[in-house]
DNA sequence: CTGTTAGCGCGTTCAA
DNA sequence: TTGAACGCGCTAACAG
């Protein structure tokens, strides 16, 4: 059924070792034969088992991706940006979803060592301390590279989780928001670095910090989103602008916002971060700041491919991509009544378009 | 480096084969090796080399997935929906993106094949006349299913897009509206289906189809959703509702619509397809059809699986999923002043929540 | 230039 | 209950 080197060889009457000299295009074959087992591997329908041609090789020119959530468009982006690099330099992608379920990323790390995967990307649901499977993946020496959820002594690339924090509060303390609440994310690295940020810059300013302003949320969770607002917004002294941690978040709590009778960005500053699909197209355009998903992604598939080819050095260094504030009527501005001159002055920045789409 | 069960053999002094069998959980193994094989497997972190596996069982456990555009969340949801059963039932995904190149289509399928994954889900960017690769899988046996893009005879696994459109405008012309004008997608099976349906319900109606009143745009691109509409509302007896393809197409149109000074639902209704994420947060929610992404990947996978073990019916046979009707304030409804009344309408049959998270 | 030979790591006979 | 031998399809030495 499935024509072999051999099948070629034999309707040939030649060797096998000469039809796959033939077909890799080596020097020492003669032209006559080359096209005898070109013609003859076409009419067959040859196509070379790549199982069997990566046992000896060694290599498999597969990747094997592992994320913790298929459905949330920051992974499916991240991927997207691997499969980019990945496909032009000849590798392919294996995908394992394990469902932020820690034991399953162990065990599907395991089945793509075994699947002699030539090296791994990353995002790692597991929390900081127990990072077992690690040990085994250094012993084997697969190469990988995590994203988004840093590990000591790891590469590494994400965004720049406490430059997104605190250009985000920045930002709404510059548009003369005072009393500036954050919708945290849930106890992971992304989350803790925003928070610092937010903090950063809170106290760069000479604001301070009050607990009561803080209250979390899940990054995909828009009623969560929601609910932490109206939490903040019956506090005795409410604040006047959020920072989401994400977009879902800013969503989620901008129902909350409008239900509130508040007027946005007048009476309240809102900003998220991811940039999601649509946001400029929110019943408020939504402020955020982009982490460049796919540009992590990228930046991950050619660090794990230099890795492979020996390219990369092999010493870790973490790579954060700089975020890019993406000011749009949510947040701009405490002030202006409305309308055109708001809009001129966010278009200018917006680099949605240029990025998203690429 | 790496340990293989010769490694195991050797440090235990007894040959592969008794290793091989205690691993397997071979009841003619006795207790004690058995014990003494998975002690030593452990200890020296065996993991079974599943290129080796396979070149023996001729069965990789991966099915390779092709798609047109990773970018485009119809495909990632698909995706999702297809590592859902996939998983499950012990495979994994091989992911392959076309990019909608055609010929880069076809060697992706060929290096798949070569890969000697177990099944093929695509997503195909062929027009409907060039199928030559399908020969080449039809020979060589691998069971493969469509999605989203149809070819005679082959398994299928669908939006039932006829009726996608036909409830979409049937919709509209129930809320009053009576000059509905259809921005339809590219010449592919599933516009044609839309667009099909759309004069079906026309027709049922006794509401004339004009050639005018249907224009086209990518079912991706906001942009060309928002010249479509643009130049629908140029005309002399321009239209008073818009039947969109996809939500992109209707994101984009709202657009036009909204800076024409129209009023949503009053002036004008709206809706699209597909559901996107946060359709219901826009300027003015988005009514739309629900076409059953992730559905249509858990039932390509099961199908896929079915085949791959043989429990499957041969036989091709399309399956089309029924879509399901999320009217929103976009299309609801001519007539009322706003608020409250449509509010509560609307949320009742609002399947969303419900169905986009699973 | 072409053919022969020897594995890659594992699963599956069949003997012992 | 265990071991030896063979083959999956391909690549890479080396021999002729």
């Amino acid at each position: 059924m499935r024509t072999r080197l051999k099948d070629v060889a034999e309707a040939l009457k030649i060797s096998v070792s000469t039809v796959n000299a033939a077909l890799q295009n080596r020097p020492d074959i003669s032209q006559k034969t080359r096209e005898r087992v070109l013609g003859k591997a076409r009419e067959l329908g040859y196509l070379p088992n790549r199982v069997a041609r990566s046992l000896v090789t060694q290599r498999t020119q597969v990747i094997g991706v592992v994320v913790p959530d298929l459905s949330r468009s920051f992974f499916t982006e991240v991927v997207t940006g691997i499969d980019e690099v990945a496909s032009a330099a000849g590798y392919h992608l294996l995908l394992c979803n394990t469902r932020e379920d820690p034991s399953r990323e162990d065990s599907e790390i395991q089945t793509l060592i075994g699947s002699q995967v030539d090296g791994l990307i990353i995002a790692s649901a597991h929390a900081p301390s127990e990072n077992e499977v690690w040990r085994e993946l250094r012993r084997t020496g697969v190469p990988f590279v995590l994203v988004d959820r840093f590990f000591r002594d790891t590469h590494f690339v994400g965004g720049d989780d406490e430059q997104i924090g605190f250009i985000a509060t920045k930002h709404l303390i510059q548009q003369g928001y005072e009393r500036i609440a954050h919708i945290r994310g849930p106890n992971v690295m992304t989350a803790i670095g925003r928070l610092k940020g937010y903090t950063q810059a809170l106290h760069r300013h000479n604001m301070r910090v009050r607990r009561a302003y803080i209250v979390e949320a899940q990054y995909h969770d828009e009623a969560g989103g929601s609910e932490a607002a109206y939490k903040l917004l019956s506090l005795p002294d409410s604040p006047d602008a959020i920072f989401a941690a994400s977009d879902p978040i800013a969503i989620g709590a901008l129902e909350s916002l409008q239900q509130r009778g508040l007027r946005i960005p007048e009476d309240f500053g809102l900003i998220g971060v991811g940039n999601v699909r649509y946001g400029q197209y929110l019943s408020v355009p939504l402020s955020t700041v982009d982490q460049q998903r796919q540009g992590i992604g990228k930046k991950a598939g050619a660090m794990l491919v230099d890795l492979i080819t020996g390219r990369a050095n092999p010493r870790a260094l973490p790579i954060l991509l700089e975020p890019r504030l993406l000011p749009r009527r949510s947040s701009c501005c405490k002030g202006y009544v409305s309308g055109s001159a708001v809009a001129s002055r966010v278009n200018a920045p917006d680099h949605q378009s240029v990025d998203a789409n690429r």
